[in-house]
DNA sequence: AAGCGTTTGTGAAGGCACGCACAAAGTCGT
DNA sequence: ACGACTTTGTGCGTGCCTTCACAAACGCTT
């Protein structure tokens, strides 16, 4: 589902079920004798952040456990779906109580790599870039902003919450001392691909787009996009046909 | 794939090809006399704007036709995927040549209700409100800004690119007094909900939330969510699985 | 210790979407 | 006018995701 935004997909080779296809005289279904490997699910991982927030709400609220049917109410998804979520991850939970909240916590952000912060980059300072800049929801979130860059020397040298925008030309030395990084891309659409082939470049392997472009990178860098336009096209689609329905074109 | 969003679901008939089969012997299973209602699935839905946006950037580059091999290049997306999303609309190539920009641009134009400007109220003027009042992207894509609404005093009077931010209590005329309105969400997490049961109260159908909380509406209100931080976690979790893979914790 | 109510974890089934592969349909060259 | 070539539209197999439903597991009460 989600779709063609993260390009290296495949997790491991790794069978869900190592039971299926090979048989040969192999005695037992399969002798992994350790942790069995799973592999997560795409559209899971993408509901994990959900489940994460559902639960730091629900620990500021002073709960200690939860039940999958509350849990689920709070990220609004249905409670089996979550249950069978949270198995891929493990059995963190105690039947006929629920998960302790805290604990539950601990392990999503630990599967997620939320365990050190991971340094961000943001290229193009300029309505959009400003906004993420100065957002505070990412620090609290296990990211910290590392680097603003843009080409426009009147942005250069301005401070933008405690950051100086820096010009492009820093952006690879900035990239490679520190370890891996997460580059938002807020430039013009034009000129989205450049910079984003300079960011691979530079050592960068997960792009979060914000320009209106497909932007093609290697089959290793993972490229996620926000299309605020195409998100409001769609509800556009769903609002016409409940007006065509309303006027009784269709049933 | 794209998920619990939107709520409503099932499209409107727009029958392909009408020579199909219908024997009005209609002893069958369903007695559907005509059309043959055909829906267009969530998944393809999703990526319709992205072919929009191809068709406007070929269409621009001067081309007249484009086959579904170069369209589909250009939208990101395999061939096969293309044509069968396109069939789902009707049958608007021609075999041999391809498919016609300008008039295939206007029959998804038209499909998605992109016919007439949407118009859009855009509530809470903060970082974000503010990046997206002053985006020319909405405009050029069928959408028209006609409200930016806020409770700061501090913010109320401003104006940013032509339109005066507004108190929060003219919200309920301004959607009433224009027809079907499109809302965007851009308030602190803590007063999302709040805010949003004004909006549909006054009549409000479609939603795009870029709070980071769940909110809650009837089942006749489209909302579609925009969760930035959870993006960046998606991200950081396959960079984290590519780091051990390539230490060597897994194969 | 045993029973009872609660909740998890998961097998199995159904649905949806993707991609392949090809016949139908049209164009272009001769 | 006809054949060769190109490209669409789609039937079909495959795999992923979701949903249901329930046995196993656990705490609590007696
Ligand atoms: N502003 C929004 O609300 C919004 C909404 C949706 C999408 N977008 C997209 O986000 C992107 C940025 O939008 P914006 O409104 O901030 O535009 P903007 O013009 O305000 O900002 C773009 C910034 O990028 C900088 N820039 C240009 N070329 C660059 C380069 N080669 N390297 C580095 N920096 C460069 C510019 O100097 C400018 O500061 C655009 O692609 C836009 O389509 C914006
Ligand atoms: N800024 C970002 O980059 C960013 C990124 C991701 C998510 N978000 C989310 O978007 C939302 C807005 O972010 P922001 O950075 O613009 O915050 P902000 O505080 O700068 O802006 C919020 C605005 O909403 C207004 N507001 C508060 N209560 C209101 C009410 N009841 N009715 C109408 N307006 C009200 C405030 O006056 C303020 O102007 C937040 O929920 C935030 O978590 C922001």
């Amino acid at each position: 589902m989600d779709d063609d935004v993260v390009r290296s997909a495949r997790l491991r080779p790794g069978r869900n079920r190592p039971g299926a296809g090979d048989d040969l005289a192999d005695l037992g279904p399969c002798e992994s004798a350790v942790p069995m490997p799973v592999e997560v699910p795409e559209a899971t991982v993408s509901r994990l952040p959900q489940y994460l927030r559902a639960l730091s709400a629900l620990a500021e609220a002073g709960l200690r456990t939860v039940s999958s049917e509350a849990l689920a109410e709070a990220a609004g998804v249905g409670s089996a779906k979550l249950r069978k979520d949270l198995s891929y991850l493990g059995s963190y939970g105690t039947r006929g109580v629920g998960y302790e909240v805290g604990e539950l916590h601990q392990h999503i952000a630990d599967r997620l790599g939320l365990t050190s912060s991971w340094r961000v980059v943001i290229v193009g300072i300029g309505n959009l870039g400003h906004a993420l800049a100065g957002y505070g929801g990412f620090a609290s979130r296990g990211f910290s902003v590392v680097g603003l860059f843009d080409v426009d020397p009147t942005v250069v040298g301005e401070v933008v919450s405690g950051l100086r925008v820096r010009p492009l030309d820093d952006l690879e030395a900035t990239v490679r001392e520190g370890g891996a990084t997460i580059a938002v891309l807020t430039v013009p659409a034009g000129v989205a691909q450049g910079v984003c082939d300079r960011l691979v470049a530079a050592g960068v392997t997960s792009v979060l787009n914000f320009a209106p472009t497909v932007i093609r990178v290697p089959d290793h860098v993972d490229v996620r996009k926000v299309d605020l336009a195409s998100e409001l096209q769609i509800l556009a689609f769903h609002a016409q046909r409940k007006a065509h329905v309303r006027v009784g074109e269709v049933v």
